[in-house]
DNA sequence: TCAATCCCAAGTGTTTTACTCGGGATTACA
DNA sequence: TGTAATCCCGAGTAAAACACTTGGGATTGA
């Protein structure tokens, strides 16, 4: 039940895109230096978001990636499922056909249940969100804010 | 974001056995055969769910595996924790450690939301809840109270 | 022109998955 | 007392997924 790295590192991305949308574009080894994520592997995961018309890129020099819509209108939901497929606990769930046993699975219903909570979680938070998210904890870090336990 | 067949097949096992708690020890090769899991993968998932103390097992002929307690008193979300590990969507929530990147980390405020409510369904739902939907189908296939799309 | 950038395809070592295989220990029952 | 039915355990394995790396090519601003 483990997001593999390309979530985790997709999502870090386009949230540092976020954090500096309408700056322009942003180069690609910025982006992978700040969140410490290998450039060329980063770059694989932003070839995916741009095809599905998460980011766009500007090519040559001064080039780089930005958001292809304003945060606050890109759900974590959409960016995890370009990355990772499906949100779904079960593969019978996201395929049309279904499994053999959904007549006679009792726990369909569960896995159901489940997927609709993940995706209300995910669907619900956009890139804004954590954009002000990162604001916030700025500040308090600034602020000396912070709680040592 | 999927579950692994561990997860899968001991789930339909452990429910398979609630089904029929009470009714003494159920040998693993009926559990098996009943939802067409390999037999020798089977046994390493209930050696798992045994030490954890989920099912205990009687040796010798005439032997099997049995709950080791009510199917009311067994969650999906214990059953999944023994097969597939914790329940989170990224490691650093699973250590007590954390990720380096805590205190600069937006994200980790929403994979502890999408935990909080993967464990709200799977903790809210017994064995027992399951045994009743299982019922419900068959009562209704059985009633022909089916419809086909 | 040339350096910065994106674009693309292929290769690679490691880990995980989903099993199989072979045998040993225990116990009910004839 | 034998023997068949069970559980128990460790090792082996083929295939897939993962997390990259390598090596180039195409575009473009200065």
């Amino acid at each position: 039940m483990r997001l593999s790295t390309k979530g985790q590192y997709g999502l870090r991305a386009v949230v540092d895109l976020a954090d500096r949308y309408g700056q322009g574009p942003i180069p690609l080894n910025t982006v992978a230096q700040r969140e410490e994520i290998s450039e060329h592997y980063l770059e694989q995961l932003m070839s995916q978001l741009r095809k599905a018309g998460i980011v766009v890129s500007i090519r040559g020099a001064q080039g780089g990636y930005q958001l292809a819509r304003p945060p606050e209108e890109i759900t974590i939901a959409e960016v995890i499922e370009i990355l990772e497929g499906p949100i779904v606990p079960v593969d019978c769930l996201a395929s049309d056909d279904g499994c053999s046993r959904s007549t006679i699975c009792a726990t369909q219903g569960l896995w159901k249940r489940l997927a609709d909570a993940m995706q209300e979680v995910l669907g619900s938070t956009t890139l804004a969100d954590l954009v002000e998210e990162n604001q916030r904890i700025r500040r308090q870090s600034q602020d000396g804010y912070m709680y040592y336990i």
